[in-house]
DNA sequence: AACTCGTGGGG
DNA sequence: TCCCCAAGAGT
């Protein structure tokens, strides 16, 4: 056990990945608040995903004080595009709780990081081994298809204990980060690059010639379909938004106005009646559960009789639509000038 | 314990 | 085109 973490620190010290959040290998430990905002952002969302945002945020909310400060709405916006929204209202949540709480400072240990908003057992093992040295276990996708290849093991808890014994007590941190980046870079899901593996001669998988059968994963469940509508209601050179509640998909987003998505949806819930003309073709989108055809239902309204926020079209980048929206909205205003739409 | 919750890139 | 999946958490 102690030879393979030796081992991978050697290869860490020669091939860590270089990312903004990180510090060199062996230096001083990075700043707990860079190490949690990029490991709330990196919560099932790749790199190169996450490292606009990342930066986007840090200029505009560089502390904990500011990111408690920041307005709901402006934090939202910031976040659209990156999914899982429930992280960005953590997010703010967690912030606002350590200013309350803990005088705007990081508790040092997983157990306690663990009770705050958005921090589970993976973040709060990740801060405490990479910002306060604590040699806690940090199991991620990575970790677990590395950890359960080298001993061919086909379940978490025995991946999690076996996790935990291969942490050592000096440079925890590192350690963590290693097996991420040797599982981000060499043992892979698919065709993983044993040729170069520091750690082949210690892996049961590698021997016995199966390392893709780890780690095993559940069979995947089928994806419904459904159909539904949004409606872009302009006025006066602007459009009709809606915030979305806090729970639920796209939960406390801007978007469009839509009804209920289903096999059978209405033009029946609009948010206003108006002479709605639906665009020919739906926007095509696909979530983890379900996928979806949205059709956009198009018309012009007076401005007076919605609950909503008119929003001006031509600052629409400015109001943080999530991706599927952001779809819709560009349909809309491509079709609007070509005049195709079908009157329903 | 099983579901819910986004998005974009790669094979 | 379709499937896979990526530094998981909350309920």
């Amino acid at each position: 056990m102690r030879v393979i973490a030796a081992r991978l620190l050697e290869w860490y010290d020669r091939h860590a990945r270089v990312l903004p959040w990180r510090s060199p290998p062996g230096g001083a430990p990075p700043d707990p608040y860079r190490v949690w905002l990029s490991e709330v952002m990196l919560q099932q969302t790749t790199v190169a995903a996450v490292k606009p945002y990342y930066e986007r945020f840090l200029a505009r909310w560089p502390s904990v004080e500011a990111l408690a400060a920041a307005d709901n709405a402006e934090l939202m916006a910031a976040w659209a595009g990156l999914g899982y929204y429930s992280r960005a209202r953590n997010l703010l949540a967690c912030a606002r709780t350590l200013v309350a709480e803990h005088g705007g400072r990081f508790p040092g240990s997983a157990a306690e990081l663990r009770r705050l908003p958005g921090i589970g057992d993976y973040t709060a093992g990740a801060i405490a081994a990479i910002a306060f040295g604590e040699p806690a276990a940090v199991v991620d996708g990575n970790v677990e298809r590395v950890v359960s290849r080298l001993f061919a093991l086909d379940n978490k808890p025995a991946v999690r204990a076996r996790a935990a014994a291969l942490t050592p007590a000096e440079r925890p941190g590192d350690h963590a980060q290693a097996m991420m980046d040797l599982g981000a870079t060499i043992c892979t899901p698919k065709r993983p690059a044993c040729a170069i593996c520091p750690v082949r001669s210690d892996c049961r998988a590698f021997a016995l010639g199966v390392q893709e059968a780890y780690p095993i994963r559940p069979a995947k469940a089928a994806r419904p379909h459904r159909r539904g509508f949004a409606y872009w209601a302009e006025a006066d050179g602007h459009v009709l938004l809606v915030t979305r509640p806090a729970k639920g998909l796209l939960g406390g987003m801007r978007a469009l106005p839509t009804g209920a998505w289903g096999a059978a949806p209405s033009l029946a819930d609009a948010p206003l009646s108006a002479e709605w003309r639906l665009l020919p073709e739906p926007v095509r989108h696909v979530f983890t559960h379900f996928s979806l055809d949205l059709s956009v239902a198009c018309a012009r309204v007076r401005r007076d009789e919605a609950a909503g926020e008119w929003w001006p079209i031509e600052r629409l980048g400015e109001a943080g639509l999530p991706t599927l929206f952001d779809k819709a909205a560009r349909l809309a205003l491509r079709e609007r000038m070509t005049e195709t739409a079908i009157a329903c």
